[in-house]
DNA sequence: AAATACTGAACAATAAATTGACAAATTACC
DNA sequence: GGTAATTTGTCAATTTATTGTTCAGTATTT
């Protein structure tokens, strides 16, 4: 079913809208306008602004050819097709040079959400949440903003300064968050090779490994997630089902590590992908030596397991 | 059931209800329909206004557009079509294309979803599930779809017929589509009355719970959820620290019965706000002798739930 | 009799448009 | 290397449009 007809053409939203989800704030839409023409937005009878769907992919793009280092006076007035080039070319060369967004933008957030969870405003706390979202390019919002919220609602709740109750209230909310991206990164186009996501009998469900799903979709896999304590022959036999081309094993608890570390070389033997198993958690460092002997993977943080994931992905397509 | 029945037809809701369920007052709604000519409701023969079913899933839909950033204005006259293009446009960021089938009665999206948990296909399960909430009412959705979805799978995991695996996979995708609902309705600007809802000490998180904050939501209640495995000390401070106005505690773990008897009654005592426990799960019956004595409510099932909890929000209105 | 609902008008709050100014950062130039 | 010019995001002041809320007066329901 084509979507692309004539509601993308029909200049239809609001420039809060625009605004919203292109992360480019009003002002900066309309000094765009006013300076570069750089999308002149139709009219309504009462002189509102409304944009079209080409509009928001247009802005969406300059805001990725500012992000690889461009100026926005030299490409406002790029068509559409020569911009996309540019930026294709930028986001190859700048691999991960980027800039990031003013620590001051993240820092408010990160108060603003702290404050919200000292307070157990979930109204708050979610808002905040979703401008993160908004504002953050989707590993910003992981790297630099949920992964240290997150470490950060730990330490406070270790150290009690944070309540029990304060510490579930706010990981529920945040594993609310995740699972709402989560479903919306789920529903791309073209499908990508399969992974699945679980833990092991013992090991609960943590928001890290949901984090690391939201990564593994940015890049293109199509993740099935079972959550914790999943014996490791209903692991094998889902894989199998799905034809799962990889598969990530969460490890945050250091209990039985020689049952599991048994388990892994079972999965490895029996599973039909027998390639790719990355492990990945607090614990995983703990499989070090078996990882080596069966080849599997350890990834310790996010940025490795992106790596990882990308040069899985890489090979497998 | 029937979906589009007589009844949905028939305009049997006076505007006060249809505030309380849409969560726009009445003032708004007779607003829209001067102005705007938004929702034309029936008349009595003494000139009160009466909805229908259908006039409420408009007047819903219209909220879930303003929310995202659209002016009543400019969408008041729309159909229930067009509208549905444009929330569900505006609700996914990216235009992502949902299907809507037309004739989608409950029973073909409960085939659906049965087989898309068979297969572990979660795209397909997450589609299914979104054109359900789309489709269905709320109510319906949670009474008439998700609720027999949960007892199915509950039913075909103790029957063998569905593996762990699967039972979990599939518990994961509903828990992600209910947080998802329970965020969506948050956002409102008027703070309704504030409500704790969680459980104690072993007992651990529930899908029915999350369908209960949904209902109860939907009536207008602010909720803050917390989880499973609260001690009771907690759920109080908590309680006294946003001020709730009621507690909801969820029991499906029989349990500890008189640990948590015990527990109630502190709660009972020691909460400023004394009158409003209700108790729900499949357990809660456990504690009818209880209730009695420390004038707690006991909601068997979602719907009496809906009604408790409608009596109690007029009471504190 | 008290609560709820209806109508129409007025009011208040919010959001947007326009214009101009400012400051931080970058670039150009000597 | 230092200074001037340019770029660009942000903000304030003002005006207009939109929209939720309130109030007064009347009618209906319980």
């Amino acid at each position: 079913m084509e979507l692309k007809g004539d509601l993308s053409k029909k200049p239809r939203h609001l420039i809060q809208v625009v605004g919203r989800r292109t992360g480019i704030s009003s002002d900066v839409i309309r000094a765009w306008e006013r300076r570069y023409g750089a999308v002149i937005s139709q009219r309504t009878d009462t002189n509102r602004r409304l944009y079209t769907d080409d509009d928001i992919e247009k802005l969406t793009l300059l805001k990725r050819a500012i992000n690889a280092g461009r100026r926005i006076g030299d490409i406002a007035n790029l068509s559409y097709d020569d911009l996309f080039e540019l930026v294709m070319g930028d986001e190859s060369n700048t691999a991960r040079s980027y800039k990031r967004p003013s620590t001051g933008t993240v820092m408010e957030l990160f108060d603003e959400a702290s404050n919200a969870i000292y307070e157990m405003d979930s109204n708050r706390l979610d808002i905040t949440l979703s401008n993160a979202v908004a504002i953050l390019s989707t590993s910003d919002f992981l790297l630099e903003f949920l992964k240290p919220l997150h470490t950060h609602i730990n330490d406070e709740c270790s150290r009690g300064t944070l309540r029990f109750v304060q510490e579930r209230f706010a990981k529920i909310c945040l594993r609310s968050c995740l699972s709402n991206l989560s479903v919306q990164f789920r529903t791309s186009k073209d499908e990508g090779p399969k992974l699945i996501v679980g833990s092991m009998t013992s090991e609960q469900e943590n928001l890290d490994t949901l984090m690391h799903i939201i990564v593994a979709q940015n890049i293109g896999w199509d993740v099935t997630y079972v959550g914790g304590n999943i014996p490791h022959d209903e692991l094998i036999h889902i894989a199998n089902k799905i034809s799962a081309r990889a598969m990530v094993l969460a490890f945050n608890n250091s209990r039985d590590i020689s049952r599991k570390a048994h388990e892994i070389k079972v999965i490895k033997n029996e599973s039909e992908q027998r390639d790719n198993v990355v492990l990945i958690g607090s614990e995983a460092h703990n499989f070090r030596q078996l990882a080596d002997d069966v080849k599997a993977i350890i990834s310790n943080d996010l940025s490795s397991f992106r790596l990882t994931m990308e040069r899985l992905y890489g090979l497998i397509r």
